[in-house]
RNA sequence: GUGAGCGUAGCUCAGCUGGUUAGAGCACCGGUCUGUGGAACCGGGGGUCGUGGGUUCAAAUCCCAUCGCUCACCCCA
């Protein structure tokens, strides 16, 4: 195909079913959170680039290798967000939101960029409804954020979802665990994956994220811990806190002490949902505490907790479990004329039911036969008719195409007749 | 970024041991049928066979490259 008439590799556009299944889900979404007490924040798509390279974090994948960035035309650095979170948290320090009534409770949606590899379930530009509490350490806080994201998955139908829940600690709880790991792991530096010898460095901890055989095999001969035995006391009772919370709200958790978030930012609770219908990128969304990351980007410190779902990979599950998008809408009526020279009238009937009433109209002329198989394809309940008598008389032959009855209206009493029926479903 | 598989009409696909002008179903448009439909039948538009190069008298078919998609790695949404 040719370059112009394609899109850019890893994006594509959203219609039909897929729009649906989108608008489905932010329906579901928006109700549950602003029912809690959260604001919509639009951000823009694009930050300076230190946004993210502070608030996700210079070590991780995202900020190495997956941002889109670019220089605009004063020379500064640009960045199309990877994520939401750290423009959010930039919104948040910028408009004063610490004098609102605290904590702040923040939703918002939008395209994200991160270049990716694609496949199923993974764009370069994608689609994420995320929530963020703010100015809040209270385990209640947590529970609050994995609950909402529960009750919105489920609400639109999901069952096979899984939760898996870990914590990373404090800040002092890591570093004693990588002094740790360190310890254990150098001497067999040898026997690690290239990439885990360049984690070891960086960041030791998502080495117990590897996937690759001879890590695992090493973590599991050395009987490598898990983090959660290194927590102190703080950071165990959050934890222990926020699970028998969610024991309490009945969501069904897993815990994974190998959780390691992809985001520096994360402190505490760390947590990901996924689906069991779902390949490789099974993760419908994640989320976790953050507590440093408002000072990190030059707020008064302020802890925070919240969550993205993507919209591409909520969409796969819900087609996954069978369930329906939002219905197209169809129209109420539609308008045929049956001469070319009455099509104006066709128009000027339908605008005078719009809008409140969904009305199609015909710019061709149509024979009866032809435009009432038209109408009923576009699943319209009544088909209006516009020929020589209506248009002389500013009228319209309504037709109901379930009982097949017709009257010849006045617009103004087609009007009447068509608002009225229109709450009820057709 | 690494590996493997796959690219033919808007969609699902056939054609591929090279051989007239590249096909079907669905969808779309029109007709049979000029004031009353859902059927049936008939017809039409739409393709540089992903793109570029090579081999050959001849390439959708064979070879190479490239782009894209899919799956896995990786990472997570």
């Amino acid at each position: 195909m040719k370059l112009v008439t394609r899109a850019v590799k890893g994006t594509h556009d959203l219609f039909g079913d897929e729009i649906r299944f989108q608008r489905k889900i932010l329906r579901n979404a928006r109700q549950w959170l602003e029912s809690a007490g959260a604001f919509e924040l639009a951000t823009p798509v694009f930050e300076f680039t230190e946004v993210f390279q502070r608030g996700v974090g210079q070590t991780t994948d995202i900020v190495q290798k997956e941002m889109y960035t670019f220089s605009d035309r004063a020379g500064r650095s640009i960045t199309l967000r990877p994520e939401g979170t750290a423009g959010v948290i930039r919104a948040f320090i910028e408009h004063g939101m610490k004098v609102m009534p605290q904590p702040v409770r923040i939703w918002y949606a939008g395209p994200m960029f991160r270049a990716e590899r694609p496949q199923k379930g993974r764009q370069r530009q994608f689609h994420q409804v995320g929530y963020e509490i703010i100015g809040s350490d209270s385990y209640v806080a947590d529970a609050e954020a994995i609950l909402l994201s529960y009750k919105i998955l489920e609400s639109l139908g999901l069952r096979q979802m899984r939760l898996r829940i870990g914590s990373v600690g404090d800040s002092q709880d890591r570093m004693k665990y990588n002094e740790y790991l360190n310890s254990v792991l150098t001497p067999h530096f040898d026997d690690l994956s290239t990439d885990s010898q360049r984690r070891l460095v960086s960041n030791p901890l998502r080495i117990l994220d590897s996937k690759a055989p001879q890590d695992i095999a090493l973590l599991q001969e050395l009987d490598v811990k898990p983090l959660l035995e290194f927590m102190g006391e703080k950071s165990r009772k959050h934890f222990e806190s926020v699970k028998k919370a969610l024991e309490d709200l009945g969501i069904a958790y897993t815990i994974d002490s190998r959780i390691v978030r992809g985001l520096d930012y994360y402190a505490h609770t760390a947590w990901e949902i996924h689906h069991e219908l779902l390949g490789s990128q099974s993760a419908l969304g994640g989320g976790g505490r953050y507590d440093t990351l408002v000072e990190t980007l030059g707020g008064a410190p302020s802890p925070g907790v919240g969550w993205a779902l993507g919209l591409e990979r909520v969409t796969l599950a819900m087609q996954a479990e069978g369930l329906s998008p939002d219905a197209a809408s169809r129209p109420l009526i539609y308008i045929f004329p049956l001469a070319a020279e009455f099509a104006e009238k066709a128009l000027l009937a339908a605008q005078s039911f719009w809008p409140q009433v969904s009305a199609q109209y015909s710019l061709s002329a149509k024979k009866p036969a032809k435009g009432l198989r038209e109408a009923e394809k576009r699943g319209a309940k009544y088909a209006g008719i516009i020929g020589q008598d209506e248009a002389a008389s500013e009228a319209i032959t309504i037709k109901n195409l379930h009982t097949k009855e017709q009257k010849l209206l006045s617009l103004k009493d087609a009007a009447a007749l068509l608002k009225g029926e229109n709450n009820e479903a057709h």
